[in-house]
DNA sequence: CGACATACTATGCGGCGCATAGTATGTGAG
DNA sequence: CTCACATACTATGCGCCGCATAGTATGTCG
């Protein structure tokens, strides 16, 4: 682990779709915390080695809104988790995000764009 | 002008990369504030209708960071106003900035569309 | 001269990533 | 068996920055 060193313009990147990425994880599968930890620390070339304090909270957030739900698991082997799924409203706001992203990105590169080249 | 309604999300995501936008404009040509805002509500679709509660902040802002220089400038006519401009400094750090962004972006859409697409 | 655009300054709120700390159960090496 | 470590969730407070809001002051144009 040992996250070095973030720097206060990567926090900002990874604060602006920090939902967008959670949702997205989870409309391929119910996943619980940790699990989405883990995952997303895996995957994104350690873009997204998000801190514990940083995705219970936004758990939290996401359900509060209604877009995820969680219900708790207690297998017979192992430690109880609670496992989160998208709810419809959570795919629409997971899919107009999306839109959102990629509208708003081209939006930047036509800008960096511009100017790297003039 | 009229900002309509802005969501958090749109928010987080304009907070996500302010300076590296206004940096990436002042690599063009030396600007002052009340400039950069129309220049930046002209391009980017609207999505880049700052505040001048936003953008003055941050010039202060960069300006501290050493990555702008502004000076005044007092017309014959019209307003006095503060160009500023980039330093090498400033320079660098769009670069990097630039760079960063890039890489970012890219991690997210494979996470977007690997999720997208199970 | 009054309305509106131009141009900068100043202050405070609110949301959220992160740091930090705490709790508690499961597992595996010795 | 026990101690270290991984797993898994909960809780609290700080700090940054976009935005809202308000204020000041000089141009320009009908």
């Amino acid at each position: 682990m040992s996250r070095v060193s973030t720097s206060r313009f990567s926090t900002e990147l990874v604060r602006s779709c920090t939902d967008l990425v959670v949702l997205a994880l989870l409309r391929n599968r119910p996943m619980y915390g940790y699990e989405i930890l883990v995952n997303l620390a895996d995957r994104g070339n350690g873009e997204f080695e998000f801190q514990q304090g940083t995705l219970y909270p936004l758990l939290y957030r996401l359900e509060r809104e209604g877009w995820i739900a969680g219900s708790w698991e207690t297998p017979t082997t192992g430690k109880r988790r609670k496992i989160y799924s998208l709810t419809a409203e959570g795919q629409k706001a997971e899919r107009a995000r999306s839109k959102e992203w990629t509208r708003f990105t081209r939006a930047v590169e036509s800008i960096l764009e511009e100017c790297n080249h003039e």
